[in-house]
DNA sequence: TTGTCATATCATGATATTATGATATGTTAA
DNA sequence: TTAACATATCATAATATCATGATATGACAA
């Protein structure tokens, strides 16, 4: 592979074979990426908001907690559905719950969801 | 389906089965829910971030913009693969993109892309 | 100790998404 | 005008995800 080294600043011009593509600025960016494991996992951590139903989920949990049956009802949902979703939201740290009696009132994990569903939000309504 | 009011606040206790859950509580979040389509398109949103390839590529363009190349050469990836991403990554107006010469240069739409990878980011660290 | 209810898990067919090979488009230089 | 190159699109097989019916668990009341 031949170099082609050019450390005059911000020269991003150049040619852009595989071989020689703008060396310098592709080496900047891979020294900042992250591990290959934290894409994965960050992937599958906003895999989650990519399901209408879970979005609903998490939406009703930025207003106030609640257990299944209410998830259900206000989503008019079966509660199969609503259960296998809170399980994959509880399983990437999403939501949490705590029981009560017979009841699991669910919430959101922590405020990071809060602000990724509304900053979401604010993006797609421009 | 009957109805059991319960004006007092905070009235979260009471039965939860199917026709007469916590009435004012699921009145309340639904009073507070997006259209059907907001959801909808937010979750088309949110999958974008759903895939370690088009994370990867977001990461990449925090940093600085590049171009198709670049980005191949960079995550080690074949162009079609990166080609690919990219055109969904537009068409969900996630990165923009100029044409220079017979380059295209990428990067990132608009602030709320960066803060969303952050926080998310920021989330799964812990 | 049986019944009912709230919730969880399992299994599955329908559907969506992935990466990539083959191919097309459009730009620039020879 | 042809060749080389950067990028885009199309088609597809492998894989992942969805909603849900069937069923299990576990708490409480009768």
């Amino acid at each position: 592979m031949e170099m082609k080294e050019n450390n005059l600043e911000n020269k991003d011009e150049g040619l852009c074979d595989v071989f020689n593509s703008h060396e310098d600025a592709v080496e900047r960016v891979k020294g900042r990426m992250p591990a290959e494991e934290e894409y994965a996992e960050l992937s599958e951590f906003f895999k989650i908001f990519g399901n209408p139903t879970r979005l609903k989920i998490i939406s009703l949990l930025t207003v106030e907690d609640l257990c299944v049956c209410d998830i259900c009802e206000a989503l008019d949902l079966n509660q199969t559905t609503v259960s296998n979703q809170l399980r994959i939201l509880r399983a990437n740290n999403i939501v949490k719950f705590q029981k009560e009696g017979k009841m699991a009132r669910y919430s959101l994990t922590d405020l990071h969801i809060e602000m990724i569903y509304k900053v979401g939000l604010e993006h797609i309504l421009e």
